[in-house]
This record gives C-alpha cells, sequence and structure tokens, in this order.
DNA sequence: TTTTTTAAATGACTGCGGGTCATTAAATAA
DNA sequence: TTATTTAATGACCCGCAGTCATTTAAAAAA
C-alpha cells in the first residue's frame, strides 16, 4: 500500500501495476481463502478503488487463474532445485508432496482450478494456463526422468498422475478445523485415517511401480 | 409443486416437506449445478418462500451436505448389486467408475465435499455425514474383500483411496466445455490426455496391485 | 508555456446472492 | 366458539461481482 500513486501509462507501468494487484491478491487470499476472498477487500489492500481492479482483470476468476499460474512456477522451480540425481520412488514423491504443501495458494488454486476457476475465465486466458501448465509438465517430466530411471512417457505420464493424487490426497487437510471441538472417537478416527501425507506418498508410490513395470506397449485393451 | 399445500405439523409431515425439498434441489441442481444453485430458485420450484427453506434447513451447504450423503448411500446401493462373486480388478474398477459417474450428483457434490460444504454446516451435521462415511466404507469394504481376495484391512483401504482417486481422476470432467471454441492443437491434446476414465481405472488397478503385494506388516518406516 | 487529447482512475450504481425476523394465518387444543 | 401454537410468509439487510458515465492526471500538440 501507499507504494506508487502515480498513473500507470506506459506497458511497463501497467505490468507492474497488475503485478502489485497480485502481490496483495497472494496475501488477501492467503489471509482468508478462497471463499472470504472479495475483491473490494483486494482494492482495499492494494489502495485503489473497486472498479480499476477490473482494468487489470476481467474477472475475480481471472485473478486466482494468474495466481494459479504463478504459484506452479513457483513451486515447480523449487522442487526441481531439490531433485537430486538419483532418488528412491519415496525420496522423489516425499520431496513432491512437501514442497507443494510448502507453497501456501498452489493446492487451494489446483483444487478448485476445473470447477470453479475455469468456469469464469475467457478463452484466450484459459488456453494460456493451460500451455504453462504443457511447459511446467514438460519440464518436470525431463527432470524426473533421469531420477526415477523412467523413459519419457512414462515420466510424463508420471507428472500428470501426481497432480492427479495430489489434488485427491489433500482434499482432507481443506476440511474445516475442529480445533476446540469435542468430536467423537469413530469420526476423529476416520479423519485420521485420510492423513493426506500418509494417502498420497503410499498411492504415490504404489503409481510409480506400475508405471515402471508395465511394458511400454500396453496402453488399453 | 403444486402438491401439497397443507401446513406440516407432525415430524413425519415435516419430514415429508423436508424430502420435497430436497428432491426440488436434486433437480435445481442437476439443472444448473453448484454454482449456479441459489435458495429462491429452489424455494420456487418447491413452492414456497425462500424463508421456508431456512425452517428445514440451517445453511445452503446443509442443503447439499444432504443432497451428498443420500447420493453417497443411492451410489452405494447401485454399485453393490453389481458386484459379482469374482472379478478381474480392472472389472471391479470399471463398474466402480461407471456407477460413480452414472449418478448425477455424487461426484460433484464429493468434489466439493471438504473444502466448500463442510465449511457452512453444523458440527452436528457433519459428525453424522462422516458417520454415515464410515457405515458406507464398511459396508463396500466387507462386499469388496471377497471379490478381489483382500483381507478386511486391505479391502478398507482400497475403498477409501478409490474416493480419494476418483476425485482427482474426476477433475478434467469438471472443466467447461469448449465445444464450438476452437482450441489449439497442443492444448487439446493435454485435455484428451486427462481422460478420467482412463487415468481412474488405469492408476486404481495400480494401487490395487500395491495393496494386495504389500505384506500387511509393513505400513510406515 | 498553454491548450488539447488520451486514457487511468474513480465512485456511484445495478442486480443478485444468502440469510433474518416480525407478522400472519392455518391447524389444533381448550 | 375461542385461545393457543407454530408453519409459513415476505419484506428486509448486508455483502458480493461487475458496470459505466464522469473526472482528472499526464502526455502530446499548439
Amino acid at each position: 500500500m501507499s507504494t506508487e500513486r502515480r498513473r500507470a501509462r506506459t506497458e511497463d507501468e501497467k505490468h507492474f501495476r497488475r503485478q502489485q494487484i497480485l502481490d496483495a491478491a497472494e496475501q488477501h487470499f492467503s489471509e482468508v481463502g478462497y471463499e472470504g476472498f472479495s475483491m473490494a477487500n483486494l482494492a482495499k489492500l492494494v489502495g485503489v478503488v473497486k472498479g480499476t481492479l477490473y482494468l487489470y482483470f476481467k474477472t475475480r476468476e481471472e485473478v486466482f487463474l494468474t495466481l494459479y499460474n504463478q504459484s506452479l512456477v513457483r513451486w515447480s522451480h523449487v522442487f526441481l532445485e531439490q531433485l537430486q540425481g538419483s532418488m528412491t520412488d519415496r525420496d522423489y514423491v516425499t520431496t513432491l508432496y512437501t514442497t507443494a504443501l510448502a507453497d501456501g495458494s498452489f493446492i487451494p488454486l489446483l483444487t478448485r482450478l476445473e470447477h470453479v476457476i475455469e468456469h469464469n475465465v475467457s478463452i484466450e486466458s484459459l488456453i494460456q494456463s493451460k500451455r504453462n501448465f504443457i511447459e511446467r509438465v514438460d519440464c518436470l517430466a525431463q527432470a524426473t526422468a533421469p531420477v526415477l530411471s523412467l523413459n519419457q512417457s512414462q515420466s510424463v505420464e508420471l507428472v500428470k498422475t501426481m497432480g492427479v493424487l495430489l489434488v485427491g490426497a489433500t482434499r482432507a487437510d481443506q476440511s474445516p478445523s475442529l480445533h476446540g471441538e469435542d468430536i467423537p472417537d469413530d469420526v476423529q478416527a476416520l479423519i485420521d485415517s485420510f492423513s493426506s501425507e500418509n494417502i498420497f506418498i503410499k498411492n504415490a508410490c504404489r503409481i510409480i511401480s506400475g508405471i515402471r513395470t508395465a511394458d511400454g506397449s500396453i496402453t488399453e485393451s
């Protein structure tokens, strides 16, 4: 807040202003979550009026889609940095899981991507987002192949499948926090049994085994 | 609409009215989806005024949670009916996938359960819902064990994991329909590669193999 | 320097959403 | 027939996403 009060006239200035909004959005999102996020509050945080936000983003979801794109890139860099020359399957998936959760925005946005965010976004933005995704998958797959001794197509399949599993496994983490409530033992036991870390790591390992085991020719039948 | 205009005085009548609302909600949901669903429109469909709905449900999400509970029970019955004495892993997961998708409400509600629905619901309703879930898991696991030659704890783990995978795999189906839009080939190829059926069945089989292979003693380390 | 032009920023506005509550009236009990 | 209960009503509140005619800061032209 209270940084630039000048009007953004050049493309550079506009780009900078846009990023200012995104930074504030990231902060607002981390504070109130997806459902609590409002454009009016975001505007206050940026220090502009609500209408100004719509000069830079067509809809609220365009903000989220951009945040998602940025968080995907950000996470993939962190993850790639932590990859070693050779890792066990378990180390690989643990690193993937840990880095993904460490980013405050990535998982919550990924969770809502298809069924909420993509539904109020221009086709151009959607295509751009998918292209960004393709690029990240390719990059991750390229780096993954040697680490896990997979060929290229196996590696691509693995990376895509990890995304699927990550969304499914981390569902449990999105439940309302029940701290201070008295939960019956049977229900508490159920909740405990859905520890996202356990579920992700265990099944990710099973899937890697499955991918590695299958001979490349068989796909359907 | 225009069935019962009498006031609901007895518990039975109130229960009936409640179910009338739920039936209309199911219809409304199937027509407009989660985001398009509104209490005002639901009221019109039921033939009452909006405030009346709040005599029977505390919040909009209580309606959804109840619909989810009912859809879970409904689907599990259909699925259990289709189980044979002995099936291949692939037949089992295909049946699971097909029956789950055939129910119009189950997947869309399951997708939103933890991060949306559960966040605006009373603790009592949440506990009741979890109890219902536990019961269905137990029932499904009991029936699954002999079909796939698993022991009880393997079978419970399998059923729970199928839920996780189902949510992750069907994400792609929730994307906006891009019919009539011209999508670049690279993006279209990406979308095609996320066929939920392929992903679910392939990885479900891998997970079953993994569960069956692991000796029962090893869990963590 | 002064005037004109451009477009970033504004803020009042619309419509719709979930949810509330004092009032009304239908059914039951007295 | 009258009194009591409570299901149902509908007007109401507030916050939301998104719009647009108007304002005004800054660049371009004079």
